[in-house]
RNA sequence: AGAGAGGUGGCCGAGUGGUCGAAGGCGCACGCCUGGAAAGUGUGUAUACACCAAAAGUGUAUCGAGGGUUCGAAUCCCUUCCUCUCUGCCA
């Protein structure tokens, strides 16, 4: 959410920016303004009125206290209209003041200058390619093919206990799951990123805290009969570790790392790009999360990104860094790169990360700020990235690394696998 | 799920209709004291919104949330959410 004294002030360049996502911000942003200068002087008058109304009573309290109850009756006369004019610029603020919040919900972040204009994933930008794409001999198979061949994960089994899009990893398949999770927790912890294992499932509160509500409802899992909701990444109960607090300068930066199942309902969703592990209902992600001071933010973020490289490289998986464009920024994102693993199998990319800042858009509605060396509040910064999805890494080690005398085990993750082929 | 208790400032905790944004304590910040520290001592220490160019200042709201009674509510009434304890159930 956008704050309303930035929209006051930059109406102009936020409407130039939100262009990059195609969108005309125009009538919004005036609405916004009539609505807030509205609220303003409601809430003006309402003021003056209720504090009016706080001298009468006290007047009328002394009148009492010294017997002159007679006179305090005269002036009871008086607030009676009070009371009906503040009642009714009571109403009006609230009135004024929701519909200014259902605007400024629907409002998305303000891209970064260096966010490209475009419409579609065609028009992101390709910043960075590293890897070898490995020479796949006669026969390669796609990881679903693979799965089977090796009896390491079960789609048909995961359709009989829940439905499609909830796998069962089974035996090496689950190992080298468990391997994945262990290895990422390790390199991030390694970087500074304390560990956390947070709720699964979260309040309406946390849901709106982070922008997943009320833009997104209808991909989350609602679990209605306790009114929360299972959680789509770990970013959602992670961020809202600090909602509402009022930091320290000092506390910068907060990292935080955290390996959750990801529950989406991806109504929708359907065809050939979504077979096997490439889309799914439940699935492992090892997030990580920070917060900062907002002059550090980019300086975070491209050590983010510099991390979740050494974690690719490590795997020896060939990747790509994009630069999403307006057009296929998320609505809370002001920032966003994506990281693609090249599946050799499939011949196709394979989001296998998603690295954001989302500057103060989720700060503001979390209520997360901190005093800066003024002693005023300021909102701070939130980040996010995934270090790593593990599905799709999971199907581009299957893809890429397939001999005909079986699948390899990337070097890193031999230690944490105790073998070092499936086959 | 049943019964009970309770939600007050960063924390603890007092406050049952008016002078209460709220005693007292702890913590924290700054100063004094000290060779330095501790102790002692003094001052300060919530958030949001509005007015003001801004600082200063002023006003308004906030004692879980929402509504009601009243000239006036932390305090009374209603609704609701949450927490804790015991019982039950269960990993």
């Amino acid at each position: 959410m956008l704050q309303l004294q930035t929209i006051r002030e930059n109406k102009e360049s936020i409407i130039t920016a939100l262009k990059k996502r195609n969108i005309d911000a125009e009538p919004m942003l005036s609405k916004i303004i009539e609505l807030d200068e509205k609220r303003r002087s409601i809430q003006t008058e309402l003021d003056a009125t209720l504090a009016e109304s706080n001298k009468l009573s006290k007047e009328i309290g002394m009148l009492f206290k010294s017997g002159k109850a007679q006179e305090a009756n005269t002036l009871k006369e008086k607030t009676a209209g009070l009371k009906e004019a503040s009642k009714q610029l009571g109403d009006d603020l609230n009135v004024t003041a929701a519909a200014l919040q259902e605007q400024l919900y629907q409002i998305p972040n303000v891209p970064h200058e260096s966010v490209p204009a475009g419409n579609t994933d065609e028009d992101n930008e390709e910043i960075f390619r590293e890897g070898d794409i490995p020479p796949l001999e006669e026969g390669a198979l796609p990881h679903w093919e693979l799965a089977k061949k090796y009896d390491i994960i079960d789609f048909e089994l995961g359709v009989k206990v829940s439905g499609a899009g909830f796998p069962v990893y089974k035996g090496k398949g689950a190992r080298l799951q468990r391997a994945l999770i262990s290895y990422f927790l390790d390199k991030n912890t390694e970087a500074g990123y304390t560990e956390v294992q947070p709720p699964l499932m979260v309040n309406e509160a946390s849901g709106y805290g982070t922008g997943q509500l009320p833009d997104k409802e209808g991909q989350m899992y609602h679990v209605t009969a306790d009114d929360l909701y299972l959680i789509p990444t770990a970013e959602v109960p992670i961020t809202n570790l600090h909602r509402d607090d009022i930091l320290a300068e000092s506390d910068f930066p907060i990292k935080y790392t955290g390996y959750t199942p990801c529950f989406r309902r991806e109504a929708g969703s359907y065809g050939a790009h979504v077979r096997g592990l490439n889309r799914l209902h439940q699935f492992d992600k090892v997030e990580i999360v920070r917060m900062e001071h907002s002059n550090n933010s980019y300086a975070a973020l491209d050590e983010m990104v510099e991390h979740v490289k050494g974690l690719l490289q490590d795997l020896k998986l060939p990747y790509r860094i994009l630069r999403l464009c307006g057009g296929d920024l998320g609505f809370t994102s002001a920032l966003t790169y994506d990281f693609e693993v090249f599946s050799t199998a499939q011949d196709r990319w394979l989001e296998i990360s998603s690295v954001s800042n989302f500057e103060t858009f989720q700060a503001n509605r979390l209520k997360l700020r901190f005093k800066d060396e003024n002693g005023k509040s300021q909102l701070a910064h939130t980040l996010n990235g995934s270090a790593l999805a593990l599905p799709r890494v999971l199907a581009g080690i299957l893809e890429n690394y397939q001999t005909k005398d079986g699948i390899k085990i990337p070097e890193v993750l031999v230690p944490y696998c105790g073998f070092e082929v499936i086959d």
